[in-house]
DNA sequence: AAATAATCGAGACGGTACGTCAGGTCTTAAA
DNA sequence: TTTAAGACCTGACGTACCGTCTCGATTATTT
């Protein structure tokens, strides 16, 4: 995600990038999203507040590039059955929501994100858009198998895990169970199997 | 949820509380949850900032109360099939987001709950308590009929129907859906069911 | 100075105005004058704050009654020189002002008196009075003796001797030097001697 | 008086400075000095708050400097006798207390001084020490004409007379008598000449 | 080499909201 | 009618961030 391009004078430093970014996810673990200023950000990372709305509109967009940086281009889970891989994709969910940055910054980031009518939009796209990618790869492989219909909806889907997830882990906080991405991926897999 | 019981001295005056509350529902509506300030509750209201925080602690507190005063005391559904039954229940949900002032609230008030570790605690209780009574007698009912297991995780499933409708409904923002509910209840309907 | 004067319905308690009065005087003392509030006082002295408002129209004539209940009915000196008798007289002023009450209210209740158009007038009044009336006498037996003339300005010498004082003890908060009566009497004696 | 002296970063635009200048000169005088708050200072400045904070520590510095900016800087008077130039001295003083500005914020002004330890024991320094100075010169000039004694207390005798002032103009509020100056200079003076 | 231009850290700028506190009034039940 | 208690509205307090701006200085590209 980025979000300018200039060409004459002198460049932009990345190193300010990098320090921004690290100060940012820092930041968001010792204290939380709300408590997280640029101004903080900032000093933290010994730059100017202009070096950073220079780069991003704002927090919503600064800690959604901090907090997600590990864009995981995991391949799409191929274990042979839906729910296996369900589960495996879930897992990945799961990984991603219980990271110590995206714990403590999902909830107000998500806030912001919907606050904001452009940011709304782009829920879905910058989000859930990895897993869509993989999850779709894995409906294809289960309707190819019979598994599921065609027309099964995959967004919802999406949103029902990921909301599963989300409230579980990023808002009530339960402790970590490791069985909960076999679980849920066998309820949701049964749930959507033809038969 | 009541935050003060004093019994000497001028009582509260039962008209401030309910100008206060019908202040914040109407600038949530109008302006979101970011942008409703207790000052400007305060103004709209007629009343002193006191006043507020005498009342409650904070906004999240104060805009609970606002959004959520209609607790719905309706009876679990009794249609006779969990799917059913759960549809009903989930529609209750999606009613209950797609109000005005809960769709507007909800993102900012569920991320303010969860970035304080003291009412944290409190949304599974405040939020999800009369969803999860109504749940537990339509599990019992399924249990009964056979449909489902004695040991089906109430909270796992609430957690999963509730975060499906937040996300795909609240933060997601799709438009309004009639079979959504039905579409999502033969989901997990059918995931949790034994056979 | 009496401000009310009721009488059907319950009588008022005595008790009450002596405790206001002890309270708002080791307030005075304890946090000084500004940071004296009548809520404060109201609690200290185990007394609703209108109890307070119904016998004082506020803060200042309080804080004035409480300070200055030590009204001097001291005779006038009869020392038998000009220079002696307003040494006497000027000890009294300057033991009024560096009593700890008197000391610690002085500067910020003259302020208020002075800002209210009401309450200016009285100052004359109201903190000069007794003094005024003993420096009358000291003047006509001064006068008797041929020491000064008659038509000797009262006020202004009133109001030099009350501004040195207060200036020198009061705001700029010089240390206690015992001859500073002696000096200044002596000064002003001289300074008002028809020779 | 000033209180900052950073370097690096944007200076400070010297309009902002004038505009709370004059905002704060022309609200005391419309107000007084305790109706003047910092906000209303901010908004007829057009300024934010913090500007105003980040010059000043608070109200009375900010209005001290509001209110002597025309630190005369007269030359001590020379007329060749003790008690013309002493008359010179006060009329100075009188004039300056006189000034709407000074007359509306100066009991308050001089309270908060009071109020304060920090700022108590700046009064001497910051609203005296102009006239000190001149006080001084007359005095040498009076000791080498032989009309007063070389230990003459310089300090003693200027809280004589700018008290005398204060209480007479500030406090009591009497109206302007032209011959006060000259009046009142004849007594101090020949209460501290040596014959 | 000189001119142009965007960057950098720093921090001032006008706003807005925060949560607390004081002032002075009003309202209860009890005396 | 007073009392203690305490709620009420108003408005000021001093702090913190917001996102923009202005400074001198630095580092590129363009002339």
């Amino acid at each position: 995600m980025s979000y300018s391009l200039p060409s004459r004078g002198r460049p932009r430093d990345p190193r300010s990038h990098e320090a921004i970014i690290r100060a940012t996810a820092e930041l968001v673990v010792e204290f939380g999203y709300a408590a997280t200023s640029i101004a903080a950000v900032a000093t933290r990372a010994g730059v100017g507040k202009d070096t950073i709305y220079r780069r991003w509109p704002g927090k919503p967009e600064l800690v959604f590039e901090a907090v997600f940086t590990t864009t995981d281009y995991a391949p799409p889970p191929d274990t042979g059955t839906l729910a296996e891989d369900l589960t495996v994709l879930l897992q990945g969910l799961v990984d991603e929501f219980r990271a110590p940055a995206a714990a403590a910054a999902l909830p107000g980031l998500l806030a912001d994100f919907a606050a904001d009518p452009g940011l709304k939009a782009r829920i879905r796209g910058d989000f859930l858009a990895p897993s869509k990618e993989r999850l779709l790869v894995v409906f294809e492989r289960a309707v190819m198998r019979g598994e599921i219909a065609a027309e099964t909806p995959v967004d919802l889907v999406l949103d029902t895990l990921a909301g599963a997830v989300f409230f579980h882990i990023g808002l009530v906080g339960e402790p970590a169970d490791p069985q909960l991405s076999a679980l849920l991926a066998a309820v949701v897999a049964k749930g959507i199997e033809v038969r």
